[in-house]
DNA sequence: CTGTTAGCGCCTTCAG
DNA sequence: CTGAAGGCGCTAACAG
């Protein structure tokens, strides 16, 4: 507050200059036809006042706040962080600014925060690995003029998306499959949660049959997308059933946690007890052993984001999705 | 654009309620006085209409945005993004939002982003690890109405401080007097670049001198704060100095590369290497061998700048500083 | 207890 | 090529 002298305004550089405040505010956009003479001396006194338009006065025109918002579950898990990156970078370089929600994994954070964005009047939201069920998401974006959705999808009148081509759950298929075919008998499975699991776990155990891999219920586990959760399931999946040769892990920060509690297990990875990932993050390939994993573009992901929301910014509402691979990056835990 | 339904303003409820918009702005301030009835009536006309104010026009007299910019120069660094979380936790309990600005270790970029957030007429700003030297750094914050730093010295008139209470590069003292005093001879440092790095090093070595720790100037450098930074630096010091037998790092992430770069150079670590990092990041505690380091209380660190920001926010421009401590968590690295 | 008046700083529209 | 008038949605200050 004390240090903050007035900022010009634009009828202070109109009156300076002698203009109107049309003249400026055209030179500004450089629309409209000015003579060269007028531009160039408006200009010298703008640079001379070092007037900068206020923001809040010209959205409250406009509509617009060439702001967008970023919802993740929890901004301390690098795989947002790099999604992130891309985000921000991408719309810095058009003029945006980036608002930061992060639901810390709570749903009723989640829908607070959409809610919150509406009244910030951000020109578009992405939402990344939503926690909310359809039923809840969907009213709440269907409010916000332009929206992206990462890891899930949305229905096309709504926003783009960026996702797998496959249902969820594909992945840990994918890695059952892997895991069998390299002599694991029986894989233990640490599920997400959210609020559609067990449609997840479903499908799960019915492609696992249908592959005549072994499958148990007991062997499956739901927890939070941290390492500590990860760690205090996986303690509970191995000292409940030795007899589990895999686990694969809904993300690496699960994975990790499970590393650890294999090794306070005594289990040797990979060895006694195969394990696997997703997401990829640094982490994955620097721990001992390196972890096997998803590959995950998380860069790429976050500005195919930001781009698909541009679009929809700029006033084309075509649906475009965007789809990433599930490739197995194999390393030395498997 | 097209889902966005008209939203309805304060002069519809006035209208549709019967009384004038004065009368609505109080019941949504819960200033002046009201009648029970008035206010029980206005507040089902908001309700039934799903009135919510508009930011912008507000922010256009009060001149307030409730919201606040964090300046980071790496989202991607974990140490970071838990500072982050705590900046944002605290603000969202408070009804502020978070405008995330990330440098990306470029100090025009730095510069940048301080004056966008004015545009943008942020409440207030915490810049986090400024890679800007004091004169770039400090005219730029001074536009601001409230600053705080972390990691970072400024004048008291200008804003509130969270760092150590010691001077840069005391840490790298610390680490190499407990690696002295454990044995270690030639010890290197890593050193992270920052437009102040030279004063860092001369109290370095001047220190070492002190305590009688043998120093060579050939075993110090310098890298950006990344984990490829760390691998590569630290490579070419393992090549070019297969005489030292500790590292010490500027962060974790360069104490983690250079981990790397040691197993690649078949230097086992401890026995032939000592490594010290910086910051605990999770990742320190998980990798084999689990990275010595300085203890960071990341989330607090947030938490308070948060706090001392709100403090100015508010009006009191009284000075804080705030300080953490710089102790060493020793683990399997040395 | 409630209403009226006057902007905040900018852009849109319509005249010159 | 340039300007004047009006209003975006809200609140502060002052009347009643």
């Amino acid at each position: 507050m004390a240090h903050k002298q007035q900022r010009a305004t634009l009828a202070d550089v109109a009156r300076e200059a002698g203009v109107s405040m049309m003249t400026v505010s055209r030179v500004i956009h450089g629309t409209g036809r000015i003579s060269d003479d007028t531009r160039q001396h408006v200009r010298e006194i703008i640079e001379k006042m070092e007037y900068r338009p206020n923001r809040a006065a010209r959205t409250l025109v406009t509509k617009r706040t060439f702001t967008i918002g970023f919802v993740a579950p929890d901004i301390t898990n690098p795989y947002f962080t790099e999604i992130l990156q891309g985000v921000e970078e991408f719309f810095w370089r058009e003029g945006y600014n980036v608002l930061l929600a992060n639901s810390n994994e709570n749903p009723d954070r989640e829908k607070a925060i959409l809610e919150q964005l509406e009244d910030t009047m951000v020109d578009g939201v992405i939402v990344c690995s939503s926690r909310l069920s359809d039923d809840e998401l969907l009213p709440l974006i269907a409010k916000h003029a332009a929206v992206v959705a990462v890891n899930r999808n949305l229905p096309q009148h709504l926003g783009s998306v960026v996702t797998t081509r496959h249902p969820r759950g594909y992945r840990a298929v994918l890695a059952a499959k892997y895991l069998h075919e390299t002599g694991r008998q029986r894989i233990g499975y640490i599920n997400l949660v959210r609020s559609i699991s067990s449609v997840n776990l479903d499908m799960f155990m019915r492609e696992l049959q249908s592959l005549e891999i072994p499958i148990n219920p007991n062997w499956y586990a739901t927890c939070q997308p941290n390492w500590q959760a990860g760690y205090d399931t996986a303690s509970q999946l191995i000292a409940g059933h030795p007899e589990l040769d895999a686990i694969i892990a809904g993300n690496d920060l699960v994975a990790l946690g499970a590393m650890r509690a294999a090794k306070q297990y005594g289990r040797h990875i990979p060895d006694d007890l195969a394990l696997i990932g997703g997401d990829d993050i640094l982490m994955a390939s620097q721990v001992t052993p390196a972890l096997t994993t998803f590959r995950s573009d998380k860069y790429n992901i976050g500005t195919t984001a930001a781009k698909l929301l541009l679009q929809r910014i700029g006033g084309d509402m075509t649906y475009c999705e965007h789809h990433y691979q599930d490739e197995l990056i194999i390393r030395e835990s498997t």
